[in-house]
DNA sequence: TTAAAATCTAATATCAATATTAGATTTTAA
DNA sequence: TTAAAATCTAATATTGATATTAGATTTTAA
């Protein structure tokens, strides 16, 4: 019982961690996932999935990394979940049952069709400008795995 | 991106098919999993973990099967989903971030730690009986595979 | 008494998500 | 020119959810 994939947890600290850094160029995975605490060569699969829907650009060789391809106040959480996971979920029946519409409700079609569309309205209209804005500096501390502050890239 | 899993739903509905049968005894998992078109071995071992939060009971043996240990009024949707999905979805973070709390909260926590309430509370609160009132005909039909009604035994 | 119909359990198989490995390619500082 | 640091890709490994298989046990109608 899980609402989006590991992947997608990964990719969204990605983008917030890529944004700190927005002033310092490309920003290598490798260093990304020191941050995040994940494996690197999965989070670059994971890098390379936000990068055809336009969210990040990459840049190979020496100093090389990805780095934001639009403005944070334009990237929403629905644009890095839909890249990572799809969107099936919000098409779907909570039971998976393919007939299940306002005809022909199953048990929870009148409850979850309306919660489930306030998480997507909530996504779609929530950017990563607004959880900077919002989030504490010690979340960022204990999610970014940093002591203190937002580090220097050290390399 | 999946709330409940595969063997939840299949509980879920397997309570509806029971419960439609409550007059006429144990029902067979062969049976059920005939109506529910989903594997027999597989439905036996979900129905199993029902057992144990006496939401079931069953009859070993010719004519055996399973059947209601409690009244439908009284076993809700997340006695079932607790049952075979356990309750961890409703103590953990969106992002799966173990500090994540309203002190040190993730970019989710405030608007998910509401919706999510919202959904645990609308499981623990909604029962089988419920259901039974609310649903159509049409939906049984769907689901359960039947062509029309409540199907006889024919055993 | 026996055969059939059922549960129950353990072991195994399959599949998708997650993760790792290996190595090819690109870029650039020295 | 070259070595290092990076992306990129494909292949493989691991894990957990889902599903299957096999067979032991229980019950009862005939």
């Amino acid at each position: 019982m899980r609402l989006i994939s590991q992947g997608a947890q990964y990719a969204i600290s990605a983008i917030i961690a890529i944004s700190k850094h927005a002033e310092d160029g490309a920003v290598s995975a490798s260093y990304l996932s020191k941050s995040l605490n994940c494996p690197t060569a999965y989070l670059s699969q994971i890098l390379a999935k936000l990068k055809k829907p336009g969210i990040l650009k990459s840049q190979r060789g020496l100093n090389g990394g990805v780095y934001l391809s639009k403005d944070i106040d334009s990237i929403t959480m629905m644009d890095v979940i839909a890249a990572i996971d799809g969107t099936e979920f919000f098409d779907k029946c909570f039971m998976g049952i393919e007939g299940c519409g306002h005809i022909e409700p199953c048990p929870f079609h009148h409850f979850w069709s309306v919660e489930r569309k306030k998480i997507q309205r909530w996504l779609e209209s929530t950017t990563f400008a607004e959880v900077d804005e919002k989030m504490t500096q010690a979340w960022f501390d204990l999610r970014l795995q940093f002591s203190s502050g937002v580090p220097s890239l050290s390399r």
